[in-house]
DNA sequence: GACTGTATGTCAGAATTCTGACATGAGTCA
DNA sequence: TGACTCATGTCAGAATTCTGACATACAGTC
């Protein structure tokens, strides 16, 4: 029975675990002073790359479910971050974008998380990194070819 | 859904946690039908492999709070899966204990994850997922040298 | 022995995220 | 046109996890 016990710390997914949750902590370490979770920072840096994603689209690259991703926006519009428009120009998608101030607010955040990334990144020669890079990509490809996309409700 | 800048998709940071985040979704699927979360597998796959193991222990080997294992444990000592003594054996440290139907509902759990993981790895040649082991290791090395262990209180 | 530092278990409350459900809008096809 | 499917935004409630705080236990130091 316990003959093919996974062994935890030689599972590379127990290690994958491992090493997001301690980028999580390093990253929520860092924001904390700024006043930012790891989500909050996720969105904004989304919305810097692609101005004008919906909440459903924001979800998806935040890894949350879109419900959550829309109390997030709410407070983040209160916040004076972002701004939606009242009405949806097309169909029921209601494009979110950064304001100046949640501009300013992110480059902050960016910095922070930067050095954080560069720590985890040190070390590695870049043939490291370019191996992480393409090992976790194969690792995603697989896990999403027998799955819904974000499925939910 | 342009893709002008992508900053994010091309972050190490960014694919670690849409990776794990794969893995996460792809385990939940497969234990749901068993009735089990992810640190509910996680909690009954330590205690097989290391029998005795603290609350503390088990909160640390699931990446996360000793609070949430401690109500997570009294739901699994209520379902009958493991035991607690009622006193300490020395200092203040409760040894968790698999019990008859932990360990029969940690199989049929344990079953569903090895597919899961072989799912993940498919693909990946031995070289690779050594490389991918190493890299990982390494991740979480540099991540935890300027952080505490689990800080927490 | 007394003190300090660290670690543990636990209680209480808050914050976050999720599941379930509903109505709306767009696209497809007969 | 009408039926069907799919995606979106949103509301309500539940579940999970976290933060803060407290008392206890052990090891080390003075």
């Amino acid at each position: 029975m316990s003959q093919d016990r996974i062994q935890l710390e030689s599972s590379v997914g127990y290690l994958l675990k491992e090493a997001s949750s301690s980028l999580r902590a390093a990253m929520e370490a860092v924001l904390r002073p700024l006043d930012m979770t790891v989500t909050h920072y996720s969105c904004l840096e989304l919305l810097a790359q692609r101005p004008g994603l919906s909440n459903s689209d924001l979800a998806r690259g935040a890894f949350v479910t879109r419900q959550s991703m829309n109390v997030l926006l709410h407070a983040l519009e209160r916040d004076g971050s972002v701004t939606r428009p009242a009405q949806a120009p097309a169909g029921r998608t209601l494009p979110v974008t950064l304001t100046p101030l949640g501009r300013r607010r992110l480059e902050q955040a960016s910095a922070a998380v930067r050095s954080v990334e560069a720590r985890m990144l040190r070390g590695m020669t870049p043939q490291e990194q370019s191996d992480a890079f393409r090992v976790l990509q194969g690792m995603v490809r697989s896990l999403r070819e027998n799955d819904v996309p974000n499925g939910q409700g």
